[in-house]
RNA sequence: GUGGCUGUGGUGUAACGGCAGCACUAGGGCCUGUGGAGCCUUCAGAGCGGGUUCGAGUCCCGUCAGCCACC
């Protein structure tokens, strides 16, 4: 039902080509999942999702199960009849909202230290919503209902939902836990991975164990033989991924080289242009990321030329990149038209610009994943990636 | 022409006579397995001229402007 194929590998670097088989086709590799946590992407309704040209879509087992659409999805026959989305489709396991609802908040930090600086104010309250054990994690959602998710319930949810894809259930650490901290929560990942895969039985479904121990050398390496030894169709490589951008890429360097290369690879919920390159040339196959999908809600747009922010291409009287085929681009709407739109006091206005950068962002990435893979064919990854080291850094 | 009302950042608005605050706009920044169509940050203000007062956006007088009503 999966097979994993390597087309080409990359004589200077790790990065490889690759062929994913799965029940809802070919996934060619390296790929970036977009991210639909509720089974759709945000504004977007699946006729555009489908138009978009998106491959693979991430949702998300946590919210699909506290906003009870769990049996919806079993009503409608599995994700992707409920979602509309044809592509091939992920689920995570819920491990990283352990992180994101707990330590985040806490800590005031994202998966690598610098990527929340300062004091942001995120609208809702810092009291820790969750409580870890052994046996699992207790949520305690927005109504004030106490949810408890252990590996069981998370896989059980999984296989009603249906994704292609699915992995273990985890626990997604912070950077700023102490060693003991992190030894311990690697400890229940690994039981958690084990009865992941035990209660784990359906055939059209490909369980990815994933791979903890923060930024600490002999937790990564040990983890990474501790996954490898149960045995999964592919790894997922969680966070914590360190302090710096530097610490993650380590983090790669070590962990690849002690998992199997013909198995894909997934760095969980990084995606940036650079992180894309770098991951990549370090064996990652896999990849999902909210940045298109959220920054385009915030106004940023991503071309061939640079990342920029909406505002400054206000008096741009072209399209946002001219090779694109969006749908914006294809109307001819030009910057300085969606800037108008997404500065609208029209509710209905902004939500339609802010569709579109949406469905840009995806383009673009889309696009990007595209001239990657033909790079690596063509064995000329390192020149692409120094093309775009120009305008990403 | 007479009477009345109103004059506070670019806009819209607050503040018993006591540190001129808020929202939007504009500028700068952020976002990495989505609890976010979100967050952080900077710039920017009393129509003008007098007076009372320790102290005036606030009270008084004049002036100018706008709005309303009436000849």
């Amino acid at each position: 039902m999966f097979e994993f194929k390597i087309k080409v590998t990359d004589k200077k670097t790790r990065a490889r080509l690759g062929e994913f088989l799965t029940p809802h086709g070919i996934l060619t590799t390296p790929s970036l999942a977009f991210v639909g946590t509720q089974g759709n992407i945000k504004l977007l309704n699946a006729n555009e999702v489908y138009r978009s040209g998106m491959e693979l879509m991430i949702v998300n087992t946590y919210h699909l199960w506290v906003n009870n659409k769990v049996a919806e999805i079993q009503r409608a026959g599995g994700i992707h009849n409920y979602s509309g989305f044809k592509g091939i489709i992920m689920s995570d396991s819920g491990g990283y909202q352990v992180f994101s609802l707990g330590f985040r908040q806490l800590h005031k930090v994202g998966k690598i230290t610098k990527m929340f600086p300062g004091k942001i104010n995120y609208g809702f309250d810092k009291e820790n919503v969750i409580k870890i054990s052994d046996e699992g994690v207790f949520f305690k959602a927005l109504d004030g209902k106490e949810l408890f998710l252990d590996a069981k319930k998370s896989i059980e949810l999984q296989e009603k939902i249906g994704a292609d894809i699915i992995f273990t259930f985890d626990e997604c650490t912070s950077p700023l836990n102490s060693k003991k901290y992190t030894r311990e929560a690697l400890k229940r990942t690994h039981t958690w991975a084990e009865i992941s895969k035990q209660i784990h039985s359906k055939k059209n479904q490909a369980l990815f164990g994933i791979i903890q121990g923060g930024s600490y050398k002999d937790l990564r390496q040990y983890s990474a033989k501790v996954i490898k030894k149960i045995g999964f169709l592919g790894y997922g490589i969680g966070g914590s991924l360190g302090k710096t951008k530097r610490d993650m890429l380590a983090i790669l360097d070590w962990v690849v080289p002690l998992i199997e290369e013909d198995k894909p690879r997934h760095l969980l919920g990084i995606g940036g242009v650079v992180d894309l390159f770098n991951g990549i040339e370090r064996g990652i196959d896999l990849f999902d990321c909210v940045i298109p999908t959220r920054e385009a809600r915030h106004g940023v747009v991503y071309t061939h030329y640079g990342r920029y922010d909406l505002r400054k291409l206000k008096t741009k009287k072209q399209v946002l990149e001219k090779s694109c085929l969006c749908l914006a681009c294809r109307q001819h709407l030009t910057a300085a038209q969606l800037y108008v739109l997404y500065k609208s006091a029209d509710f209905g206005e902004k939500i339609l610009a802010q569709k579109y950068l949406t469905l840009h962002n995806i383009y673009f990435f889309s696009e990007l994943l595209k001239r990657i893979r033909s790079a690596i064919a063509e064995k000329n990854f390192t020149k692409l990636k120094k093309i775009y080291s120009v305008y990403y850094q």
